[in-house]
DNA sequence: TATTTATTTGAACGTTCATTTAATTTAAGC
DNA sequence: GCTTAAATTAAATGAACGTTCAAATAAATA
């Protein structure tokens, strides 16, 4: 567990509101949701594995949020579509010609998974659901800012022949995120199963960039 | 919902055996868990949710399976495992080629989800999550059996040139599960997302293979 | 036909869940 | 220093959960 347990573990906490230290619990509260989400899926955590995460009663949670639905949506709308506008604009900047777009969007990804580890792997696993907890938002709100976008732009390129002639602009879009967001979800899985300590993100994002550049390359015969 | 409700819908089903029609309840029973597994996540669906589903009482689930961890052990055991096999199978068949072992896999994929339509929203959130249902089944069993396969092969044919240099045969195994099983996941959202009905599986599988023959191919300054 | 065996439900148990309420403690403002 | 506001917990609520068990009903066997 990388969460730090609750600092003392002295006398067991009474009432009452805290000696000024550990302000915006807030937040400390949202990334002790997250944690529990990624690693337990949102359906399937309770309030109080959160609360028990955080060093906090799930009381607390309810004080702050409102609700599980509402600490979900605070999650949403805090945590993950900012991020998303983020790498919409960095989309924006990359212009039009296709290999300089689908690289911005596999650095994009690699960029956002830097800085929050957690994303691919919620991101996956709630989306791909039927029920998952970010489907709708997927749908109606991320999907227009990044995918279409993306879709739009390798429809022209294809039409100007700058992409093969027989890659689907469309699921073009869905094999890059395939290819990026996939590897980086499973991640902890293949490290172990092949005992590749020696890769490192880098390499990985070289072997994405050089995957999607020339394809498995070598002699063949079909 | 696509599993028949129980067949009349008369006084509410008394006690007792049952009259000798409507056999093979336990596999209408694995049925049903299998769709609430792949619709809810494993951890987040109940017994209940799985007996409403087969039109019986939750108690009738631990008459045939004993408990809620021995349901997943029999799912596991009874419509997972074989069909791992059987995928191991048709890339032993395959041979060492690079292309034609990687059009197995891809090949492969595709003919189990056409008999399966479950397999891959259920595989991926269930493997990529920390604590998903099937992950240390993935890397104690199916592991060896099919991506060690995969990595080992691939890393002879890169020894011997027919692999391009800049490609990680080990990274490449999960960049192909990625690229397979990814998009057949994701299906439903990229359809509705995308307006994509005309593009059926055939077309996504041409597209699959054509990305990991050439890349993105048309001319580019990079 | 009489008896045994298999399958199913209803009802109950203790547990955990999300949420609410009252009480408690400290901080902040006057 | 007094009063008010903010932050926190303990305790309680009712619903849902997994599981067990006796009773009920039909099939299978003798």
């Amino acid at each position: 567990m990388a969460t730090p347990k609750p600092r003392k573990r002295r006398e067991p906490r009474r009432p009452g509101r805290p000696r000024a230290d550990e302000a915006n619990q807030r937040e400390r509260l949202l990334d002790a949701a997250i944690a529990c989400f990624a690693s337990d899926g949102v359906a399937a955590t309770s309030q109080r594995s959160i609360a028990v995460k955080a060093g906090v009663t799930p009381a607390l949670l309810n004080y702050y949020f409102g609700s599980k639905d509402k600490l979900l949506a605070a999650f949403i709308a805090e945590r993950i579509t900012p991020v998303v506008a983020e790498l919409r604009e960095s989309l924006l900047a990359a212009g039009t010609e296709p290999h300089a777009l689908v690289g911005a969007f596999v650095r994009g990804i690699h960029g956002v998974v830097e800085r929050y580890p957690w994303w691919p792997a919620l991101w996956v696993r709630e989306v791909l659901a039927e029920r998952g907890a970010l489907r709708d938002l997927l749908v109606q709100q991320i999907s227009p800012q990044v995918a279409q976008l993306l879709a739009k732009t390798l429809t022209g390129a294809k039409q100007r022949g700058t992409l093969a002639a027989d890659l689907d602009p469309r699921l073009l879009v869905v094999s890059l995120i395939g290819l990026t967001l996939f590897p980086l979800a499973a991640e902890p899985i293949w490290r172990r199963m092949f005992n590749a300590d020696d890769v490192d993100r880098a390499a990985l994002l070289r072997h994405t960039l050089a995957l999607l550049d020339q394809g498995l390359g070598g002699s063949h015969a079909n």
